[in-house]
DNA sequence: GTAGAATTCAAACGCCCGTTTGAATTCGGA
DNA sequence: TCCGAATTCAAACGGGCGTTTGAATTCTAC
């Protein structure tokens, strides 16, 4: 038996084991990217990590386990980057509540800043964000949910002050939209490379990509609410 | 050697093989969307579908084929529909241009009737396609890619002639914008269910969610876009 | 310098995968 | 009725999977 492994608990944290830690930490959010959590496989990643195949399940116990070492080394810093923003903009608003954009740009500002650090990831850890928002797989969704209520249940205060003509269940739904943009454009496999007119003329630049979508968003959240009297005539076919 | 297999064109499409086929697509769709392409094993797929675990290769071909099978039997009608839809409006409309409302609903319609209609998949397919639009495996965003090019560009015509002020990059964003959302929305994962507190007043009702959904999305589009001279201040610190 | 813990390593375990095979069966038209 | 094509079937093929093992090695504190 082997000299008995650490508790699941400790952190050993030397030098060494943080080294093969982070380059299996670095190689797995490429892969899971790159293929998913499912098709990626322990094999392939450990030898683009360069380290020995058992030393994910020596490290982090599981591959489930990496892969929610992977989400958690990159969303703790930004939620909680994106917590602080707000937290600013309220005191600097004072008495006022901060505008619906000031709001908007405290969330979307962390997720840029990642985007362009390609330190922290950059934009695969984006993409790699935006597939596991679409995975039903139980232990991902139960993660992603813990990853998030806290500041989720923050900006949704923040914007019920900014928009108070919307009903909560207006501005939930409106929130639910948001994020689907915004996952969806960060994630940025290009959508269907239906849209490839834009990198054509225009380098696909994330500064630029969130000044066009924060108008959207905001426009968005600032349209009155359907009155119940107009329908979609159409549905119903006719 | 078996009697040979079907030429890879030919359709033999008589009942009973058209009865498994079926019986593979159903399951497949509901199998792909709960678990992914990659983590769908054809031996309970074909154990759920109650034929023989060779029957999908031999109707299909691979795995990979039966996934784009699965696909293309709601995706051809659903876009199909979309443009008739639009072509009605336009007639309709006659020498003025349909507004954005009007050319939204004949997006966002068809893809609403086919999740009210458990006979052509209801809300498992749309869920399925939410999951495809994520993934980047290249044999799914080359097929999704084919499968979308033509209603994607009718419309963005449409869209131009609508929305005048934009500029092709611009609409080529916001419809981008506008897929996001839709498709985050329908693929309705319940998001991470940080959004929970809808459902647990509101029945989940894919009518009433385009209610909500459109005035958010129609209000994006025509939102001016951006100048150039404001710019997100945030980004580089301060 | 040495004991003991932490880490790395090659090898193996048991299992499931997508696909192919060739015989058995069913089907449809002459 | 019967023949050939279409379909179903059980079995096997080769290979990759996540994980575990126990010895070898490296590190660290005394």
């Amino acid at each position: 038996m082997p000299a008995s492994r650490p508790a699941r608990k400790s952190v050993p944290q030397d030098a060494a084991s943080a080294d093969t830690k982070t380059r299996i930490l670095d190689a797995a959010e490429s892969q899971f990217m790159e293929h998913g959590f499912e098709a990626t496989s322990l094999r392939g990643l450990t030898s683009a990590a360069g380290v020995n195949l058992a030393a994910v399940n020596y490290h982090f116990g599981s591959k489930e386990e990496l892969f929610q070492a992977v989400l958690t080394r990159r969303l703790d810093p930004m939620n909680q980057e994106r917590i602080e923003l707000l937290e600013r903009m309220e005191r600097e608003a004072g008495e006022r509540a901060p505008s619906v954009e000031k709001i908007l740009f405290a969330m979307l500002v962390p997720a840029l800043r990642l985007a362009r650090d390609e330190r922290r990831g950059g934009k695969n850890f984006l993409r790699l964000l935006g597939r596991a928002y679409a995975d039903p797989a139980p232990f991902i969704r139960n993660f992603l949910s813990a990853q998030y209520a806290g500041m989720i249940a923050r900006y949704k205060e923040a914007f019920h002050l900014a928009l108070p003509q919307l009903t909560r269940q207006e501005l939930t739904w409106r929130l639910h939209f948001v994020m689907g943009a915004l996952s969806y454009t960060l994630a940025g496999t290009d959508a269907l490379k239906l849209f490839a007119q834009v990198t054509a003329f225009e380098k696909y630049d994330d500064e630029l990509l969130l000044q066009r979508l924060a108008p959207f968003l905001v426009a968005g959240l600032r349209a009155p609410p359907l009155a119940d009297s107009r329908k979609l005539e159409l549905v119903s076919g006719g």
